[in-house]
DNA sequence: GCGGGGCGGCCGCGC
DNA sequence: GCCGCCCCGC
């Protein structure tokens, strides 16, 4: 546990740029400069205590980011170093985007001058570029992501004649992953973990993939950090020089670092004038003799054999190469990380909560600042998060608190399906769109994306605008990952994970058969596939066909390198998007996203302009593009409570708090009681997003891949402090039909719900509770049956429907009101469009809402507004 | 070599 | 329920 300790003294300002004497006396003053003003004491001390080590406890909603671009601020007018000395490292491009920016408003002009302002990723990816060749590679290496990745280790797996359907590229994938996570080498891999895959040949072939990913001139992002560690363990003299640089070092979301992060940045973040520092972790005594500036390469030999005969818990290997450095006198430098143990949500992906937990004793003397006053939400809601989040152990431990009203009570809405859920919700949020709420503050996080359909189903249905946040990122796209791997084969001819990618897309004839050809000839020869392919069109090996198409890919490529010397990047792009056929392949394509496809090429070839040259954008696309900001149109937010962290909205819905959904029970299975309680910071990331209107539901039966069961609310639910939660009935006509399994919950007790109902669903509800286990069976078919006379498309319906609930008489008479107002402009049989749905034709109108079977997704009523003629 | 249909598997998703 | 993979027929 972190106690507080004493703020470390200041010692000696380091000996560079003269400071402006004034403001710095200035600042020693009470009252200070004037971007301290707005912040509380807290805050205040957080920004500046600039020496020595700082972990600043954010709560949520606490002003974390402020205090980060607001130490930056200070750093800079104090005169304590330049743009270029200060490290600041984010996890998201979002939140390095967000710091600029502010940081920006601060400082009244650009932040240009801030070049190590980035995500962990980029800024080791640049480190690495500038000593590539300590790593085996050049400097403009490829950076793969997981989807190549997955493909270059299933080759790897092919070659050794390894069945990939027992084990998976993917798992190995994910190995190699968690590895590189936690800083190790395939060396340094403990001999009982690699033995996992594949009856003890992970280890090799981790080693193998380490060696392919050399001759292909690619790294992948485990490599962004863990080649610069290694490179920093391996050459002393090239660490000391980044740490000379770096004079202040700030993180943002400590909790969510993990080993091979927290390694590189306590190598950063020596002192470094103290020599003994620069190769702390590198086990111990052995190192501590490399200093004297010789290198290198000996040592590390010892260095990365420490033999593990068992295996190493991911504390352990942290914890192990760590100890060194943490007996010796605290030379670590003024780095400050903020974060938030209660946020760690991360933890599948390698994720250290411990990082965080233990920061004064892996940086001794650390100050520990506590931002417990909340800013975002009203009392209830604060209320709820904080005692829900009070039920999990392993934490340091803040108490949120609120100078904001009480608000509205936190309301847990039971309903009988979760089409029935997504129903309610949606006339709560018409109404409180009739209460002149911007959609743009509303938002349904979910605990998995599959609760998503639903949601946006009856959204489309309701004509509510609606945008889902996350899916795939904008780089991860099928049409982008093609374009760049014909950027990549011009601009790297040794890629032969994007040659092989691009050869036969579009269709050229060039199928299974002519790849292996040219892979056995490119082994065989030790040349990359691209060459492989110039001297095969020479022999006669290939039929005459499949020689003349590859014959013009070879020659196409030529004739584009040439281009590239006196073409304009983004000019060459679009070029060979066209020269090749790819946007025809689109164009002829007639899928619903075929255009969305199209417009995302063309955002590519945009944002080409922003780099220099093709090179320059290659190294970044990988690492800074983000998915595409969006439309600024007022919609409804729907994502995963995932990508939630980090935003707020006046309301938030929460569907589906029932056990095995949240907390989810495979995370229950796999990591037990640390599961359980990430899950449960999943639930206090939720609600503390909320501002205003924390709303939570559960279904009592769910369709999970596509069958039905019945479900017992979450525990979570019975954490919350009744004197914040209200319970409420579901204005979907609700029923709550489970009989228990999860002992004595306020949520079994029947009158809490439905004793005022009469629907149908709730009589098949009761029916069902009285039957044994209440699962499936006759209660299921029940349900298909309202479930179907919902969607059904026979007879004027709404009038019927609406009549069977309670509330949506008004949202559904608004509906009909507006659609008798207006005639449709579409006519039975109609051949229409449809964003999401693709093709399909107008069965029937009702005003200004179209039944249409479309082609793929099947029957839909959709408002016409939202279908445009095909 | 290509495209269609059948079958098994499926949380979260940063860089 | 949907996607991705594999096998098969053309």
């Amino acid at each position: 546990m972190i106690r507080m300790t004493e703020p470390s003294k200041i010692t000696s300002v380091p000996d560079h740029q003269p400071a402006a004497g004034g403001i710095a006396a200035r600042a020693r003053a009470s009252v200070g400069p004037k971007y301290l003003s707005g912040l509380n004491p807290e805050q205040r001390d957080a920004v500046e205590t600039l020496d020595g080590p700082v972990l600043v406890l954010a709560g949520a909603g606490t002003g974390k980011t402020r205090v980060l671009t607001t130490r930056i601020a200070h750093i800079l007018s104090q005169g304590r170093a330049r743009p270029a000395e200060i490290l600041s490292v984010t996890f998201t491009n979002k939140a390095a985007r967000e710091m600029k920016h502010r940081l920006g408003q601060m400082l009244g002009h650009a932040v240009e001058g801030m070049p190590w302002l980035g995500t962990f990723h980029s800024i080791g990816g640049r480190i690495l570029r500038t000593h590539a060749e300590l790593a085996q590679l050049k400097s403009n290496f490829t950076v793969l992501d997981t989807d190549d990745q997955v493909r270059l280790l299933k080759q790897l797996l092919q070659a050794d004649n390894i069945d990939d359907k027992r084990w998976p590229a993917r798992m190995l994938a994910g190995l190699i992953d968690g590895w590189k996570n936690r800083g190790l080498t395939p060396s340094q891999v403990p001999s009982g973990e690699a033995a996992v895959f594949a009856n003890g040949k992970g280890g090799k072939l981790y080693a193998s993939y380490q060696e392919r990913l050399k001759i292909l001139n690619a790294a992948d992002f485990g490599d962004l950090l863990l080649e610069d560690i290694r490179i920093f363990r391996e050459h002393p003299d090239i660490l000391r020089q980044y740490q000379q640089r770096f004079k202040f070092i700030l993180v943002d979301e400590y909790q969510d670092t993990n080993v091979a992060q927290y390694l590189w940045l306590r190598l950063l973040s020596q002192a470094p004038t103290s020599p003994s520092f620069t190769s702390p972790r590198v086990r111990g005594e052995v190192a501590s003799q490399s200093d004297a500036g010789e290198a290198d390469s000996p040592q590390t030999e010892l260095v990365e054999t420490a033999p593990h005969p068992d295996a190493l818990s991911a504390s352990e290997a942290r914890r192990d190469p760590a100890s060194g450095a943490r007996e010796q006198t605290p030379h670590v430098k003024n780095i400050c990380c903020v974060g938030d143990d209660d946020q760690s949500i991360y933890g599948w992906r390698g994720a250290e909560v411990d990082n965080i937990l233990r920061f004064d004793h892996d940086f001794p003397g650390a100050k520990v600042i506590r931002l417990e006053r909340n800013y975002r939400s009203t009392g209830h809601i604060l209320a709820a998060a904080s005692h829900l989040i009070a039920h999990n152990e392993g934490r340091l431990g803040k108490t949120l608190r609120t100078e904001d009203h009480d608000g509205e009570k936190v309301t847990v809405t039971g309903s009988w399906d979760s089409e029935e859920e997504a129903r309610g919700i949606g006339e709560e949020i018409e109404q409180i769109q009739r209460q002149g709420e911007k959609l743009n503050e509303i938002a349904i996080l979910v605990r998995a994306s599959y609760q998503m359909r639903e949601f946006e189903d009856r959204f489309v249905t309701l004509g509510l605008p609606y945008r889902v946040i996350g899916g795939p990122r904008f780089y991860e796209r099928a049409e982008i990952r093609d374009a760049l791997a014909y950027l990549r084969v011009i601009n790297s001819p040794a890629d032969d994970l994007a040659f092989e990618r691009i050869v036969n897309v579009p269709k050229r004839g060039l199928g299974d058969a002519t790849v292996q050809m040219l892979h056995d000839h490119a082994r065989k020869r030790r040349i990359p596939l691209f060459e492989a392919a110039r001297a095969v069109v020479e022999t006669d090996e290939l039929k005459p066909k499949a020689r003349g198409s590859l014959r013009d890919v070879v020659a196409q490529f030529d004739r584009w390198r040439a281009q590239r010397e006196v073409t304009a990047h983004t000019d060459l792009a679009q070029i060979v998007l066209d020269e090749s056929g790819y946007t025809e392949m689109w164009q002829k394509d007639r899928s619903a996203d075929a255009a969305g496809r199209l417009e995302n090429l063309k955002e590519l070839v945009r944002s080409m302009e922003e780099f220099e040259n093709l090179q320059g954008f290659l190294e970044h696309i990988s690492l800074v593009m983000d998915r595409d900001g969006g439309a600024e149109e007022d919609a409804v937010s729907l994502m995963t409570l995932h990508s939630a962290k980090g935003l707020e909205f006046d309301n938030v819905f929460l569907p589906g708090w029932e056990e095995g959904l949240f907390p989810s029970q495979r995370t229950l299975d796999e990591q037990g009681r640390a599961g359980l309680e990430e899950e449960r910071r999943l639930g206090h990331v939720g609600l503390t997003r909320a501002r205003r209107r924390a709303k939570i539901y559960f279904a009592t039966n769910r369709r999970i891949h596509g069958t039905w069961s019945t479900t017992i609310p979450s525990r979570f639910l019975d954490e919350l402090p009744s004197a914040n939660v209200e319970i409420t009935e579901s204005k979907g006509g609700s029923a709550w039909g489970g009989t228990g399994g999860y002992g004595a919950s306020r949520f079994d007790d029947m009158e809490a719900f439905g004793s005022t109902y009469s629907t149908p669903g709730w009589q098949r509800a009761q029916a069902n509770r009285n039957r044994s286990g209440g699962r499936s069976g006759g209660g299921q078919s029940g349900f298909e049956e309202q479930a179907s006379s919902f969607s059904s498309s026979s007879g004027p319906d709404f009038g019927s429907f609406s009549s069977r609930r309670r509330g949506p008489m008004t949202i559904e008479g608004e509906l009909v009101a507006k659609s008798t107002g207006t005639t449709s402009e579409f006519s039975l049989s109609d051949r229409v469009f449809h964003q999401k749905f693709g093709y399909g034709r107008v069965t029937k109108i009702d005003g200004n809402k179209l039944t249409i079977a479309f082609d793929k997704a099947g029957e839909k009523k959709v408002v016409d507004s939202f279908v445009q003629r095909a």
